[in-house]
DNA sequence: ATTCATTGCGTTGTATTGACACAATATAAA
DNA sequence: TTTATATTGTGTCAATACAACGCAATGAAT
């Protein structure tokens, strides 16, 4: 290669003085899950000159909360705001961090980090899963040198350090609060279709759900508008379009959908 | 007070090398449920010359898993291990962190922390809470200069930093387990009867359940063996005694008691 | 107009749950 | 020794929730 590219001003003062605007060792990371064409899909980042996948995240600033580092990242690379945003568990096998990863980033700039440089340390992170309609992305807005892309939650590969097993994790985590947690607000678009809310349940379970049982026990929730339109233009019937019922909606996400016990 | 007592080299050790040793600016916190003449209990340690209770806590050592830093403070306090040990949310608001603590703590013996002391730094701290047999500890096993105690989990009261809320939203955690999750294999002695374990769930779930629905419930879960035994001694008809089915305990523990979806 | 896949609405049988009845029994009181 | 009492073991029944399935209505394609 020829000659070291100039790096970025804001990349030299994360390398530099980084341990003095964030806290050390920690970092949180945002699985944020898309559902488009009946598929469930993860958003990662294609980390340059590494040529891995990357879950977006970043790191907490010395006197800002972690949620709202969460929030953000998030708001950094997806411009979007308003998010169901769910801290679900903190990685941190020190087996994790992998140097050589940092050092591979900035080597283009001809910059080797020193042994004690703040990013070589040892991370922990905290995982946040997200759910977002996935027409409300334009991923052009995410940032400069890393590409982004949806990645269909089955075909993972090539991740970078334990970010697969990050996903995995949050994808459990979303199943188990699919039981008593209102989904699909922040997956679909505005209006839908209640097969399209069964594709939604059907694709982050992984198994088929029968369709009059599954409208029975979702209007059963209450949270449900049910609109006058309906959906012209299929090559069938046209099903009626629903909304979520916002304040119910809130209100369920506090209380949960079931009681149990 | 007349003169400065002599520091332990141990704390010593902690205060100026600490940032060598753990990770800095992440602690680890216990809330330790223990179950006693159908109460809920907490396990509390009364911090010297601060005067407030406090989680069981500690540091995470520079190569050591999260989970393994846990254990290893569990058993640094109680000498109970083969324990449930959940890890079950982050707590980062910066607020929460106290800088005059530490410098109340270590005022005894003189010792003024410079304002870059890693102790004085923000902390974000990963909760975990445990189930323990209340029998099985010995509190003068704690150590030293801290007095520990078992609080009725309806009586906290002057506890130190955010740690009563980290024990509320621990308890909210164990309720919400409680659905899908077998418990009780660690907060009761081996041998127990129904009542008894009728009494933690009511303890845990703060209201009344109904005798014989739940001994069909919780038999039907199959993670009970009912012994030939009966508890002689009380005042009435003998209760049978039963015990935990590992096996079906750990299968329970790993699949959950439930599908629901 | 007919076909056809899909949607809306409904039924049935089964399993689970909540509420309650009653006999058995270990100790305490008589 | 007998009786009283509170508690436990077991069972019943109705209400509810759930899974499996039937069938007519509909909108586009033929």
């Amino acid at each position: 290669m020829a000659k070291s590219a100039q790096i970025p001003s804001d990349k030299k003062l994360m390398i530099e003085k980084g341990d003095k605007i964030y806290q050390p060792g920690i970092s949180v990371d945002c699985t944020i899950f898309g559902f488009h064409e009946n598929v469930l899909k993860v958003l990662l980042l294609k980390v340059e000159h590494i040529n891995k996948w990357a879950l977006p995240g970043g790191f907490i600033k010395k006197s800002e909360p972690i949620e709202n580092a969460a929030y953000r990242v998030l708001q950094e690379r997806t411009g979007v705001d308003n998010i169901f945003l769910q801290q679900f568990n903190a990685f941190g096998d020190p087996s994790r961090s992998d140097a050589s990863i940092h050092q591979n980033r900035f080597q283009e700039y001809g910059i080797k980090l020193s042994k004690e440089n703040w990013l070589l340390q040892r991370f922990i992170t905290i995982g946040f899963y997200a759910l977002i309609d996935f027409t409300d992305i334009k991923l052009k807005d995410v940032t400069s040198d890393e590409s982004a892309a949806w990645i269909d939650i089955n075909k993972l590969n090539n991740l970078m350090m334990d970010h697969e097993s990050i996903v995995l994790k949050a994808l459990e985590a979303l199943r188990s609060q699919l039981a008593y947690l209102p989904i699909g607000r922040n997956l679909l678009p505005k209006k839908f279709t209640m097969p399209e809310l069964q594709k939604l349940y059907e694709t982050i379970l992984d198994r088929k759900l029968d369709r009059r049982n599954f409208q029975r026990k979702i209007i059963g929730f209450g949270i449900l508008n049910k609109l006058t339109e309906t959906r012209k233009g299929g090559a069938h019937k046209a099903p009626f379009l629903y909304s979520f019922n916002d304040k119910k909606y809130q209100k369920a996400l506090k209380e949960g959908l079931y009681g149990s016990w």
